[in-house]
Order: structure tokens, then sequence, then C-alpha cells
RNA sequence: GCUCGGGUGGCGAAACUGGUUAGACGCAAAAGACUUAAAAUCUUUCGACCGAAAGGUUAUGCGGGUUCGACUCCCGCCCCGAGCACCA
């Protein structure tokens, strides 16, 4: 046998498949298709990253697999080649990018060709290929007819260095990804797409997919519906009504002001009558001119100016209330404009207290006290009532009562007397019960709270409606108490962390804690409402829509997602196919003048005013109306990037079509992506968009299905040794060429998927590529045992007694045992493939050779069981054991391995036996043996027996097959 | 702050729906064999503590709880990663 020479190996096999194609797939009514998609590149200069092949790889063998199973598998790859690297070198160096594309995708080919991945190569495709984006561009222009596409007038991000538009996504911490400079803001006309107008359906047709759960979550929060109500509050002395958007129409009593967006509509007219014109003036200029940033920041403070002479009339109670802007509110979510309750908003909360605005409580939560609840037959009685919390400055101390005659601690409590409020009945209180007078008032801790227990010392149910009151000692901490109270309790002072439920008798501590520990007291929960006319004592989650309906507003739903900025001023992208007619306006391009073709320009950068270096080709830009043949301009603007991705998936199917992006009958066949493999990244971006844009041609009768992908999966990246990023300014990237040149292809693949969880993110190890390699090398090297025909059971060698908890392979000295653990391993790894647990299948199968190595021998036929379970991850040197083997075909047209039910398992196994749950022995017993036998069997076995002597048994679980566990 | 993941040996990690002595498999490390030597390969050891050994104790981020039995379930807390972030 020689020794295992990876290059000869690979190169061979590769160009076998080079010249057969053996994964090139057609439609075939008979068998049942499988499309398998990975996210196509972006064929960068630096080459194929270590972590691409993590995905491909894991497909690969989920194809691979799928094949062997005699599935018809498409499992196809393209180039997604617009992008800012290649426009960015052509700004620098004036090549055209069409040239570095097509250079870095040659190079991407041959690097991933060196890893035998089983793509389709026929069906390869280029978004920046004008047979591509003709049809990209047609999509569009269906948009436009349908009227999904939009133009309209936006504020951009905008790079003053650049001199270029900004998409959110090339903006890092409200600096340009390029450059670093500060990013503006700018107006300008941008192309739209109402991906708005399918938010529901995007969000509810996630039900129907198979995607990660952490996937539909995510993407379900981008979405962001929230259902709530729209009221109107009527401008006073105005015909206008300012319309509110709101979760909480349960708290429209506590409405004390109204906010607008500086943006808002009504800005304009009503500024006219203010009488702090101009500072209102200054405040909208300002607020323009903030960085998105700045502005949106939650930590910075909240500004706001008071339209001072403009009131609202609050709907439920006809109160006027006056009316801010403030950028807090943002202008384009909701209605622009919102309804400020402080008492259970805290963002309303914050900018009341800054402005110091009126707090009205409306809802008060409930707590009932589970350790002292309400007695059956004693009389309940209903107090006003506060508790006092009073902190020593000097140490954080805070002062409680110890009872004497019940095992409780509390606050200083009692009730609110005739003409006190919450500080003076405290106050009274407090002197009282410990004769404290030096006290320095510091606040009230937000709203009231029903609280209900059994109040022992009074044995009576009480309903207590709570207010807190925070002091700070102030001074002399020593006073008189009467007999009457220091018999009662006695004053101990308690650090903060022993103020706990458990140390505590108070039933809504945890409100009050929350309250102490936070300056933003604005209660957010739900409860009964107070202060809410003829709402009171209802229960404010389930007034909501009775409120609404009571102030003539509207149930409706809202949605956190924005329409998607569709263009770009930039070169690299695809023209966005529509001219600028004096006459009739706006004119999509007819399809017979399609793809419009991304002109010659001798500069890549954008004009000096922002616009695509498209705008400065005069001979480019002035054409002819298609319509009324008069003088028009062409669009400048490009797509984005993500364009070209939003249906690609669609032109595998049909990859040569100029008739159509796909023929009806292939786009039937195919139908959905099967499953799709991709980062977590793409999952708000790509996978969002291509749902919509899958969505909309489902609509258009174009695709048969209104989902594209059945199921989504996610891969980990791949960090460099030490748990970096890997980038080459760090200097810390592993080049796959040189893994592939050094231990195989083979080696790196085994080595990428046992590394650790697919989905995880995972650090580089060279070490442990050393072990990938040994595995391979020791089944190269199994050649040697292999037997041809019977093999007798001496010459396994089998190692016996090879058990423990975790091995789900163990054997238990079955004569017959490498047999069983041959099909466990099919079993294991044919299930551990479907879950992309790679790394376990691996492990499952390096036990079997490892079990395989003791022996004298193997049997070519588990022998090549093996090589099949391993042909998936390490394609090239199975494909060469399998003819030195004497196979005429390819091992990767042979059937998967199936395994026999009845083979998995030896009918003797070793059940424990545990006394009081410790394990005390093991004995043999048949895998059907109940419980009286192995109860029997015990008895025979003085050293388990021995802990049973004179024991009396009180209890015994019997497990059959695995343990008795018995209870003295 | 909110939403999702995670926290297990020197390291990457296993452990089916609570049930066959937690740590499979791999890496690293140590000792030995082979070798003039090294590499490779093979054999053995390898959570911690006590012990000569047999064996015992302890151990899955921390603190409680449920259970005959908990990495797995429940309550509270801490830490790390990802995403979102004034969305009313």
């Amino acid at each position: 046998m020689n020794e295992y020479d990876h290059k000869k190996i690979e190169t061979k096999w590769q160009k076998v498949w080079e010249k057969k194609k053996p994964n090139k797939v057609k439609e075939d009514s008979k068998k049942k298709k499988f499309y398998a998609l990975i996210e196509f590149p972006y064929p960068s200069g630096a080459g194929l990253h270590i972590g691409h092949p993590r995905s491909y790889v894991g497909m690969d063998i989920i194809a691979r697999k799928k094949r062997a199973e005699g599935l018809n598998v498409m499992y196809p790859i393209g180039w997604d080649a617009f992008g800012l690297p290649a426009e960015n070198y052509a700004i620098k160096t004036g090549i055209n990018p069409a040239i570095i594309t097509k250079k870095n995708s040659d190079t991407f080919k041959k690097q991933i060709k060196s890893l035998g991945i089983s793509f389709d190569w026929s069906r390869e495709i280029d978004t920046t290929d004008p047979k591509y984006y003709k049809w990209t561009q047609w999509i569009f222009l269906q948009f436009l007819k349908a009227g999904l596409a939009y133009k309209k007038k936006m504020t951009i991000n905008w790079c003053p260095k650049d001199l270029t538009g900004l998409a959110n996504e090339e903006v890092i911490n409200g600096c340009c990804e390029r450059c670093g400079t500060k990013v503006e803001k700018k107006e300008k006309e941008q192309w739209m797409l109402a991906i708005t107008k399918y938010a529901e359906r995007l969000d509810k047709d996630l039900d129907e997919t198979d995607f990660l759960e952490k996937i539909k979550i995510q993407q379900r929060n981008w979405i962001g519906k929230s259902e709530g109500a729209e009221i109107d509050f009527q401008i006073k002395g105005n015909d206008k009504k300012i319309k509110v958007f709101t979760t909480r129409p349960d708290t429209l009593f506590g409405v004390t002001y109204v906010v607008l967006a500086p943006e808002h509509e009504f800005v304009g007219e009503l500024i006219a009558k203010v009488s702090n014109k101009a500072d209102v003036e200054k405040y909208i200029k300002e607020s323009k001119t903030k960085s998105e940033i700045d502005r949106t920041d939650a930590k910075t403070e909240k500004t706001g100016v008071e339209l001072k002479g403009v009131k609202a009339i609050n709907p439920a109670n006809n109160e006027e209330v006056p009316v801010w802007l403030a950028d807090y509110v943002l202008a384009d979510y909701g209605t622009g404009a919102v309804m400020a309750v402080p008492a259970h908003d805290e963002r309303d909360w914050d900018f009341a207290k800054k402005y110091r605005l009126e707090i009205r409580d409306v809802v008060m939560p409930v707590r009932i006290d589970y350790i002292n609840p309400h007695v059956a037959g004693k009389k309940v009685v209903e107090r006003k009532a506060i508790q006092a919390i009073i902190r020593n400055p000097k140490n954080g101390k805070i002062l409680c009562l110890k009872w004497k005659k019940q095992p409780w601690t509390t606050f200083v409590v009692g009730g609110v007397e005739e003409g006190e409020n919450v500080e003076t009945a405290a106050r009274r209180e407090i002197l009282e019960e410990t004769g404290i007078k030096d006290l320095k008032f510091i606040r009230i801790l937000g709203g009231p709270v029903k609280s209900e227990f059994f109040a022992a010392h009074k044995d009576e149910n009480r309903v207590a409606y709570f207010n807190v009151a925070l002091f700070e000692l102030d001074g002399d901490a020593s006073g008189t108490v009467s007999k009457d109270e220091s018999e009662k309790h006695e004053p101990i002072w308690l650090d903060l962390k022993d103020i706990r439920p458990d140390t505590m008798r108070c039933g809504e501590l945890d409100i009050w804690l929350h309250r102490l520990n936070n300056l933003n007291n604005a209660s957010t929960e739900k409860g009964l409402l107070i202060n809410s006319g003829k709402f009171n004592s209802k229960d404010s989650e389930s007034v909501k829509q009775e409120i609404t309906e009571f102030v003539g507003g509207k149930w409706v739903t809202k949605f956190k997602l924005r329409d998607w900025i569709f263009s770009r001023q930039r070169y690299w992208g695809e023209p966005i196919p529509v001219v600028h007619c004096e006459k009739c306006g706006i004119v999509p391009l007819p399809d017979k003048e399609l793809p419009l073709k991304l002109p010659k320009v001798k500069n890549y950068a954008p004009t000096e005013s922002g616009e695509s270096p498209l705008a400065s080709i005069d001979k480019w830009v002035n054409t002819k109306c298609p319509k009324c043949k008069g003088k028009a301009k062409r669009e400048t603007d490009t797509m984005p990037n993500w364009a070209g991705s939003s249906w690609y998936y669609l032109r595998y199917m049909d990859p040569k079509n100029n008739k159509a992006f796909a023929d009806k009958k292939k786009l039937k066949y195919w139908g959905q992506v099967d499953w799709y493999n991709g980062g977590m990244e793409h999952t708000t971006l790509h996978l969002l968009y291509s749902r919509f844009w899958h969505k909309f041609l489902f609509d258009q009768g174009l695709v048969p299905t209104s989902e594209p992908y059945k199921k989504r999966t996610s891969h980990g990246m791949i960090l460099a040794e030490g748990g970096e990023k890997m980038s080459k300014s760090r200097g810390n990237v592993i080049n796959p060429d040189d893994i592939v040149k050094t231990v195989g292809a083979d080696t790196l693949r085994i080595y990428e998927m046992f590394m650790g969880p697919f989905d995880q993110a995972i650090a580089w190890d060279t070490n442990n590529i050393a072990g990938a390699r040994r595995f391979i090398e020791k089944v190269w090297k199994l050649q040697e045992k292999v037997v041809f025909g019977n093999v007798s059971a001496s010459d396994y060698g089998l190692s016996t007694g090879y058990a423990t908890k975790t091995d789900p392979l163990s054997l238990r000295g079955h004569s017959d045992s490498l047999n069983i653990l041959v099909h466990k391993t099919i079993k294991k790894v044919t299930e551990d493939i479907e879950d992309m647990k790679f790394n376990t299948a691996i492990s499952g199968m390096m036990i079997l050779v490892n079990e395989i190595e003791k022996g004298k021998a193997v049997s070519k036929e588990h022998y090549e069981i093996l090589l099949r379970l391993l042909s998936p991850f390490a394609p090239h040197f199975t494909e060469e054991i399998w003819a030195n083997l004497k196979n005429k075909k390819s091992i990767h047209t042979e059937k998967w391995p199936k395994y026999d039910e009845k083979k998995l398992v030896s009918d003797t196994v070793s059940i424990m036996v545990q006394i009081n749950g410790k394990v005390r022995g093991m004995i043999e017993a048949n895998i059907e043996a109940d419980e009286s036998f192995v109860r029997e069997e015990i008895k025979k076995i003085s050293e388990i027996n021995k802990w049973l002597v004179d024991k009396e048994i009180k209890k015994v679980i019997f497990i059959k097959g695995k343990l008795i566990n018995i209870v003295i």
C-alpha cells in the first residue's frame, strides 16, 4: 500500500470530476428534487476566506448525502459581484471594476474547486453580467409598474469627504466606513421600495417556514409589529387635530402634554401662533443639523421646546395640555406625535422631570402578599397608607422596624390621616415609631401601589393603598419613643443588601426597591386605573379598546420596518432603467431596451454634487423618451448591492434563459430552496429583502411559492487563533490555499467540520488540524486490514466492556459488537448530518475507526460502510480507496448506508444498581429483564447486598434495561 | 435598557425527551517503546482534593428549590457573546 499522498489523490479526482461533471443536474420528474443553497460569495481581492468553506462544506455534506439517498440535488454557486471594494479600487486606479471582478472570481473559482465541493458549475451566475442584471432591472420595473418603487425626498447619510451618499450599513458609529469622516445629513431624492406594504406578511408567513427560531425572532424584532390606538387631540382654537399613536390608550387620563416631532406637518402652521417663535425655530434648526447618532442615542439627554400658546385637548377629560416639540419623537414612526404620560412611560418621565411638567398617576400596580394572605372570615379594612424609607447618608443603611410580637421586619409604616400628604404623614409616623426628627425629605417613590395582606397585629385583612417617601437622616438618629410603640417594635438599621423579600414583610417590596434604585420612577406595568373618570378601578390591560372607542380612536397596527432606500450614487451597480422625460415624467425603459448596460467612464468617483459618475457622461444621460420621443434624461442612480442577491436563487434554476428570468416549468420543478445556509449577519438585510422580492413576484404570478426558502440555518464565524477577528491589518489571516497545499482539502474539510458546533463562532487552531489529518491517515491505513470474505470473530480482537454513560455507541462485550457499532455509527452519522452536528458525526466515525484498528482484520463490508459514511466529509481520499478496493463506479454514486434498528442493541446490558442514588454496582442482565429478576440478581452479589442488610426498603425505582435505584 | 444565545478539565468540546459511575471524540502535556538522534508511529497517564493502594470526598458560573436521582426542570443573581436600541 502506498503512503497517503493528498496532492496526488486530490488533483487526480478533481480532474475526473471536472471532466465527468457528476454534479450537473437536470429537471427529472421521476426523482424528488432537493435544492441546497449557500450564500454566493462576493469575490473580493483578498481571495477566499477560510470561513467560506465552513458553510460550503457543511452544505456539501448534506447535498452529497441527499444524492446518496436518491434525491435529484441542485447545489449551485455564483458571484455576488457588485460591491464596494472593487469600486473603491476603480476610483483609485481607474481600472474598470468589471476587469477586477473577473480576475477575482476566477481566483475564487480555482480555490473553491480545490476543495472538492459538489457544486453544479454549469449553473454559475454573476450578478454583474448584463445577461443577469437585465432581469434585476426587469424585476425593478415590475415594482415600478406596481407602484411599489417610488421616488422620495429623503435625508440620507452623506460623507463630505467622499462626496457620496452612504447606505445605513455603510455608516459605522456615525462615521464613513471608508474614510472615517463624520457623516452628515443631506436631503436627496431617493428611489424607495415599499417593503412596508409587505410587513404584515413578512412577519406572519415566518410561521410557514422552517427557519431557526432565533432567525425568526430576529426578523420579527426588525419588522417590529405593534398594536395600539390612534387618538385625535383637537388643537384649541384650530380645526386641526393632532393624531397620536399609543400602545397604552389605558393611560389616556394621565396625559399631561403632547409632543410633536420637529418635522411634524403641523409645525409650519402652528409656529405662526406661538409666543416663543425664535426659540422654536432655533430648536427645529438644531435638530435638523444634529447627526443621526447624536439624535437617536438613548443615553443623551432629551431636549425639546414648548409651543407656547398652543394647547391640545385631551379627548378623555377635555383638559387642555401643553404641546411640545422634541426630537425624541421620531417623525417616521407612528404618526410623528405622541401623547405623553410621564407617570407610565420612561421617556416621558425623563422629559417631564427635566422641564418640570406634571406627572399624573393613572395606573396602580397590585401586589398580593402570598406569605401573609387574607384570612377567610376576617373583616377587610381599606386604608390609605404610607411607608417611609430612611437612609443614613454616611453608611447607606436603611432604618427598619423589627416587630416584637410578629416575625416581621418592615419599613416605617402607617395610615394617612385627614389633611396629611405623603410627606407629613411619613414624618409623623417616623416620629411616633422611632422618635427621629431630623430628616431631609428626598422624594416620593412614584405612584401608589395596592397591596393586600393580613395584618396580624390588628387581626384584620388589609387592603392598603401605599405611597413611599424617601428621607435621609439629617443629624442625630436618636429620639424617644412612647412605651406603647417601643413594645410593638424596635428600630434597626439594615444594609440595602439585607432588604430582600425573604427578610422583609412587604408584598410589594420589588416595586419599592426598583424605584429606590432608579431615578426614573415611571411605572410601566399594568394595574388598576385611578384618576380616570368612569374607568376607575378597572384593569388597565383589558380596558384599552374600551377607552379607545370612548374617545373615537382607532385600533391600528404599526411596524418599525421602513421602506427600503433603493438608490445609490455610485458606478458599480445596476443602472436604474428609467428616464426622466420633460413631458411624461418618470418613464420605464421598454423590455427590449434591457439590459441597460453600464457605460464606460473615465472617472469612477462620484461628482462634486454627490451624483453618481454616470451623471457626468452627457452622451449617455441625454436620451429620448421611449414614450413621446421627446428630450429625456436617464436616471443616474444605481441599485444597492442587495438587488442582485434578492432573486439569484431563482436564476440558478434556469441561468441561461434570455426570454425570462427563469422558465415557468423549471421554477415549478425546483420550487422552494429546500435548505439555505448562511450567516446570521444577513438575517435582517438579504434574507428579509429576498423574501420581500419573492412575495412580490408571487403576487405577480411569476413564481409558484410565496416563500423562497423552506429551511434556513446559520453557521458560525471562524476567528483567528486567539479569538480575534481575522483581518489583513492584524496579520492573522489563514489562507485556505496553504492548508490545502500542506495537508489537503479532505483534512481541511474534516478539520472545519470537527472544530466545534457548526453554528458557533470558533477560533482557528493549527494544532488541531493534525488530529484531522491523523484520522484520515488511520482510515487510509485500514486498507491493510481489509479481508475479502468472512472475518472470524477472533480476528476482530474487540475491546469489551467499553461503556460509559455518555457514549452513544457503547458496547457491551457482545460477540457481534463491531456489527452493532457499525449500525450505531450509521444511525449517528445519518442523524447528525441532518442536524448539522458534523462534529459529533465525525467523532462517531473516529470511535468506529479506533475499534476497527484494535482488531487484526476488518471485513470489506464494514470498511466500505465506513467509507460511504465518510465520503461526504472527505470526498477525495474515500474515492481513491474505493477504487483501490476494485469498485468500478464512484463512491459518490453509492446508496447511503442503512442501519438495522434490530442491530443497534445487544440483548445483554449492564444495569446500574443505585442505593439511595449512589452507584454501588452493575449487574449483567437481559435487556428485557424485569424488576423482580433484577432484585433477585442483586441478592446474589454480596458487594451490593451488604448495603441492604438490615435495611428497610422504602422505595424502588426501576427503569428497564438501565438502572435500579433502591431507597432505604 | 430590551431580545436571543452561552457559561462543563490546560484547550475545542460530548452527554438522547431528568436515568448505564459527568468530561465521549480530538488537541496539548507527561512517561515509556522504536531510533545513533530527531520527527513520525505505538503504549500508558491525564478534573480537583485526600490516600502507598483499595478506596473516599468533591466537581458542570454563583445561591436556593423540586426529585429516589439535576449539566438537564423552577426561582434569584453574576459573567461572556450576538443583535436591536428614544419605535410611544
